[in-house]
DNA sequence: ATCAGCTTGTGAAAGTGAGCACAAACACAA
DNA sequence: TTGTGTTTGTGCTCACTTTCACAAGCTGAT
């Protein structure tokens, strides 16, 4: 159980991929698997695998591996992802709308339940089953008790929309916008910069 | 210079937030710039720059800082941003849409020249300039002389097409599904996992 | 020319994470 | 019950990364 220790936050990173790889392998049946087939389907060595899962308990069984559809319920538990967790979407322009209707996030248990531009042109759309709500709006999040967002707009108006968000009480912002938000301490920013990625595999060719 | 040195993983990560940063310093005039006001604009720490940086060589000067234009070209030149990389684009669905405009590409210097989908519905019609094409004729590439490719196809299909795309000399996949894709050695791959990350926001709110 | 004030480049220390090796524990057969 | 084969949980070691501290070097004023 490594009590009283400290979970790396490479660990924390890991645990979604563990959790899609116990949810699939629960969808085909399987009711145990070994922390070396695991590895083999992750690319990971299996020790790092059962020390992450041990950060949060014994998960296992010795000689047997680990019970496949527990062990996903109980990475649903720490993640959070036991109940639906409700998300707001800034930006419906093209890369708001790829987000709308990915199928990852409702695997997860996500759910997107609002979607705000600033654009009239875009305002009152639909999309995906939701229609696209003005921007000024963006306070009626906090009676949805919507505490994540997703921010697909361009990065000069990525900080003005943090700090709305912010202000509305959500905690967590997944930003896919190059810039750097500055937002208050209790607040978690996730950024993917896809050039920056692009760049990075550059450099290895 | 650090000489004989391995560069750290971690460094190159951090090359192209260097050099956007510079490129937009450039833009605004800016002749020089010290390691701790970079530090401040990118929340480094400033001798962290300083190391990174000077892996590649002698960048700065004592009292001075660094300039700024030199410096962005120096970057440029590593990262083999100072021609324009083509890259292929496998996947015309609404996440396929998205990637072909986005404007952070070309700001990198990269220049999406072909874009890929199997779906009849799809092949012919026009994306960002480009006719999208049948990902069957995807080895033409290979006389483009493209070695890059960005996959925005449903995971069920990553794997078939990077097997496609190594065939037809791609060196480098920027992969946007959550599958792990088997190829050769001599072919460097880097993830994204929109649903992974949002995983990983939640855990800490 | 000299000096004060900055800023870079880098060796060394501290911090963080990954991988190995093995004891502990379980299943199943004899 | 005993033994064999398998697999987990974890202390320890090694590797990687970040941070610190300071010498070296530049600029501009006196």
């Amino acid at each position: 159980m490594l009590k009283f220790r400290k979970i790396p936050a490479e660990t924390i990173r890991r645990m979604p991929r563990y959790l899609r790889a116990f949810s699939l392998l629960g969808q085909e049946g399987q009711a145990y698997i070994s922390s070396q087939a695991l590895a083999g389907q992750l690319h990971l060595n299996p020790p790092q695998i059962r020390k992450d899962l041990s950060y949060f308990g014994d998960f296992g069984t010795r000689g047997v591996g680990y019970p496949v559809s527990d062990t996903a319920q109980r990475i649903r538990e720490i993640l959070k992802l036991d109940v639906t967790q409700k998300a707001a979407l800034i930006g419906a322009g093209r890369l708001g709308t790829a987000i709308a209707s990915y199928p990852g996030f409702a695997m997860f248990g996500f759910d997107i339940a609002a979607i705000f531009d600033k654009s009239p042109a875009k305002i009152g759309k639909k999309l995906a089953g939701l229609f696209v709500q003005d921007i000024g709006d963006i306070s009626s999040i906090a009676e949805k008790e919507i505490r994540l967002a997703i921010l697909a707009v361009p990065s000069e108006s990525a900080q003005a929309c943090a700090t709305l968000l912010v202000d509305s009480g959500v905690r967590g912002i997944l930003n896919l916008s190059p810039s750097w938000l500055k937002v208050p301490k209790r607040v978690k920013v996730v950024s993917i910069d896809l050039a920056m990625e692009l760049g990075t595999l550059l450099y290895y060719l």
